[in-house]
RNA sequence: GGGCCGUUAGCUCAGUCGGUAGAGCAGUUGGCUUUUAACCAAUUGGUCGUGCGUUCGAGUCGCACACGGCCCA
């Protein structure tokens, strides 16, 4: 680049950041401007909890050296407060006291640079834990300017698109990505302690299945393919129990082709786990037993509050009919859904959107979803779902218009899906089929017939229960999080603008 | 997809009835140098999201679009 050139950009740049750039070709000018050699001997915190105890004169008397490192966040005259790992710690840095060059290099920092130094540890006059710097570097010059030191970042979008700036000023948010740390590794704990095995399958799949969702479209040039990202792994989770991997867990990422909202990101984690030789009702206190062990390891209550309800996970769910729900919670009576007739008269009574195509069992769905769920505040297990809108699930054995399938409901959102497994390939061939004549007809989300899983049910799939928990929505859950966003370290945000 | 709200300095925000674009923080210069949102003095910084329109005159009014937030589907 030319010098004019430089300039050029220099003149269309902000000027706080040209400023910052001069401080940095001044340290270019001396000495390598970004060193890898430092040492950080300590972190703020262990200096903290070694050092904090100690009264003033003690800690003169031992004269302590470290060496530490951090971002710097605050300058009050001679006091630079700099950033270690989320914890906080107070330098001395006199420029009359350090010698000449050092002195001069004060006037080079700026908030946000990564400096080293080595000091005393002391406390100040007022009490607190100080380190008084006999020397420091620049470890990294920043050249964009941090914040509002008080006020901090506020506006939304900003946090979601420039995360990193959100994880150095935002404490909050950096709780709740540690947070979501400890779930997922507690969920691993506690499956693993449970003798599952955790195994990872095909995320670009040539037949989609496990899940009625749009996939994300894509192609495989050396094979000239057709791929899809995965809506669900479970498929591939039942052929491993019918390889004899009786109980597994996978605890990744799916897609789907949908909308945003506070609660949909295209991309999420998923839980999802099989148990041969289990039934989806001794998955029902797995659950409840889990969101128990959760909420007492992460938070160390049984006491969970979101958004101004409380939920206390030491106790039993309630648990209800999908009927039940829907004659308690719309005043109707089990008659007026008994037939697909009536069940349309009472979808349009209660102002349910539907199609009068549908099969009586996905109205009497709508229905719920549309007027019930939401209301659904306390931990609660739905079941008996129909069987139209559970094309993987086993029949019940009393009443085969509905499969042994829940749904677990906490403050009026899906956290878990579970069923014991269709197991019969007949039967499976048959569901497939009615979900490949809902794709011709036009249903972008039906399934795809997919031949290799019966083939692998011909095999012989143990009698197996599963299920799937979506990993965001318990992290908004258990961190008190209104947006999905907000526990994504980044959200699938719009482009700002066209860049070409 | 629909409705409502928002977009002004690097950040957080004011901006009245349409009449010269403001504050705090940050920055710059100097002072002070064991402070605690450090302080004192001076001072720089704007495509008011984008485009079109109304008007003598638009941050402000109208239309369209973009992005975001909330609610609904």
């Amino acid at each position: 680049m030319t010098d004019d050139k430089k300039d050029e950009l220099l003149a269309e740049e902000n000027n706080l950041i040209s400023i910052r750039r001069k401080k940095l070709s001044e340290i270019r000018a001396t000495r390598e401007a970004y060193p890898n050699d430092f040492k950080k001997g300590v972190s703020a915190a262990w200096i903290h909890s070694e050092f904090e105890k100690m009264e003033k004169p003690e800690l003169e008397e031992i004269s302590q050296e470290v060496s530490a490192a951090g971002r710097i966040v605050r300058m009050r005259g001679p006091f630079i407060v700099i950033l270690d790992e989320g914890v906080h710690l107070q330098l001395y840095l006199n420029s009359k006291t350090l010698p000449g060059e050092l002195g001069e290099e004060i006037k080079l920092l700026d908030f946000g640079d990564i400096i080293g130094v080595e000091g005393s540890v002391f406390k100040t006059n007022k009490g607190e834990l100080t380190v008084r710097v006999s020397s420091f570097r620049i470890l990294t010059k920043s050249l964009r300017p941090l914040p509002d030191k008080h006020k901090g970042l506020n506006d939304t979008e900003l946090r979601y698109r420039q995360r990193y700036v959100d994880l150095i000023v935002n404490q909050d948010s950096r709780t709740v990505f540690q947070v979501r740390s400890k779930i997922i590794r507690t969920i691993r704990n506690y499956f693993e302690s449970a003798d599952f095995m955790e195994v990872e399958t095909p995320m670009m799949q040539v037949i989609p299945g496990g899940a009625t969702a749009r996939p994300f479209v894509t192609h495989h040039n050396a094979l000239d393919q057709e791929m899809y990202l995965r809506v669900a792994p479970e498929l591939y989770l039942k052929r491993l129990v019918v390889g004899g991997f009786e109980k597994v867990f996978e605890l990744n990422r799916n897609f789907r082709n949908e909308g945003l909202s506070t609660r949909h990101n295209p991309e999420f984690t998923m839980l999802e786990f099989y148990q041969a030789y289990a039934t989806y009702s001794d998955l029902m206190d797995l659950t409840e037993d889990l969101f128990k062990t959760l909420s007492q390891e992460v938070l160390g209550d049984s006491i969970v509050i979101y958004q101004g309800s409380t939920y206390d996970f030491s106790k039993p769910f309630r648990r209800m009919t999908v009927l039940e729900a829907v004659e308690n919670y719309c005043a109707v009576k089990r008659e007026q859904l008994k037939t697909k007739e009536a069940a349309i008269d009472t979808a349009k009574s209660l102002d349910v959107t539907l199609d009068e195509k549908w099969e009586i069992g996905k109205i009497v769905m709508e229905i719920f979803e549309q007027r019930v769920e939401a209301k659904l505040d306390q931990p609660t297990f739905i079941t008996e779902y129909p069987i139209e809108v559970s094309p993987l699930a086993r029949r019940n054995e009393i009443s085969p218009e509905v499969t042994d399938r829940f749904e677990l409901i906490i403050g009026g959102r899906e956290l878990a899906n579970g069923f014991s497994e269709l197991n019969d390939p007949e039967d499976q061939a048959q569901r497939f089929a009615i979900q490949a004549v809902e794709k011709d007809s036009g249903d972008k989300e039906a399934m795809h017939f997919d031949e290799d899983y019966i083939a692998a049910l011909e095999y012989g799939l143990p009698p197996t229960a599963g299920e799937g928990i979506g990993i965001d929505r318990l992290i908004m859950l258990f961190t008190n999080s209104p947006s999905i966003k907000d526990v994504l370290l980044f959200p699938h945000m719009r482009p700002e603008k066209d860049s070409d």
